[in-house]
DNA sequence: TATATAAAAATGAATGTTCATTCTTTTTTT
DNA sequence: AAAAAAAGAATGAACATTCATTTTTATATA
């Protein structure tokens, strides 16, 4: 194993620690003392890959959210129409979300706390460009609801994000069917009814 | 003023400090100090009036809770066909989110984290009951989708706190309009399509 | 190839601060 | 003047970060 692989299992192994740990005890309650013993390193290792705590969240959340991103775009091109573009996307970021639960659980809780910094907020945000292009053609087309992008995703997207919450508290279980249903939903609620 | 009514004040400060401080800074990161200094009083006080920070972040969650569902269904009476009967709760939550909008943030922090004890967030969950009493008769009556109450609460409710978060944070104005939209996106996704 | 040495990476313990909670005293109420 | 409420200072634990050493890795030399 090369010396630079090492370095990155390292880091990775943070970040995973990480994400672990804050979903189950909250940011501040997740001392770096854990992080370092679940990452199988000193607390002091921990100095040599990130600046200071707050860095390392910073760090985890873009990492995250890019993952997130990566994984809702992996199948999409911007050749087909806007319902089939949408249905792509829409069903890959229910894919995320039940297959990578805790990455989503994470992202929930970075967005609803005021844990990451403001810039890497922003950083994060642009990554979901390719979708906000998507709905532009949409309106322009006729096809999708002339509101703001907020409205769109607060009913097509973000619901998904309330449903892992669900499953992962309750004992509700979150299955094909649901989110065939969810689907549905989501399309009928941005899609533009002559 | 009575003895009795000054002992409400001081805790009604508590509590307001409480959530002020936690949306701005997030729970662990809120010193009782600083709850004490704002609400004026002394640390030492907190301590005659709640056991300790943990009891008092709880019973400020079913405090702003009972207020969220006592606003919600303020107007609503149970005579009136599911569809009124859904328009009156949701506009009402949809008002409370915006005019009260600090209490819904604090919500969402609390919904979306580890901080709140499982118990206490048990105790919130019974408020909603006339909700979803709503939904099993609409369901019955074939008037709205025969699917789980947590799919209708993603789409139909949880979407507002998105918009409310979006509006905090971003640039984003949410006004009569969006409000209106936002409506229609809700009734349409959980209104069965015959 | 084997060994010596320099550089880098990693460590565990130490440091100083912050904070929840408690203790003792003072103020207010009855 | 007794009891209750409130205060501010004190206490001790937890924690982020740094420091002094040790261990590992890479490089150079024989």
């Amino acid at each position: 194993m090369a010396k630079l692989q090492k370095s990155i299992d390292k880091r990775n192994a943070l970040i995973n620690a990480t994400i672990d740990l804050v979903n189950n005890n909250g940011f501040h309650a997740t001392p770096m003392s854990k992080i370092a013993k679940m990452a199988n390193v000193s607390p002091a290792t921990i100095y040599l890959y990130f600046d200071n705590k707050q860095d390392l969240v910073n760090k985890t959340y873009i990492e995250v959210k890019a993952l997130y991103t990566n994984y809702a775009f992996a199948t999409y091109n911007t050749d087909t129409s806007v319902e089939v573009g949408f249905e792509t996307i829409w069903k890959r970021i229910a894919d995320f979300k039940l297959k990578e639960c805790d990455n989503a659980m994470f992202l929930a809780q970075c967005d609803n706390t005021p844990m990451i910094d403001e810039l890497s907020r922003q950083e994060g945000i642009k990554h979901l460009q390719p979708l906000l292009d998507l709905w532009a053609r949409g309106k322009k087309e006729g096809i999708i609801k002339p509101i703001s992008d907020y409205l769109l995703y607060a009913y097509a997207i973000n619901p998904l994000s309330f449903l892992v919450m669900a499953q992962k508290r309750d004992a509700f279980q979150l299955d094909e069917a649901h989110i065939e249903d969810a689907y549905q939903a989501a399309w009928d609620s941005i899609k533009f009814n002559k």
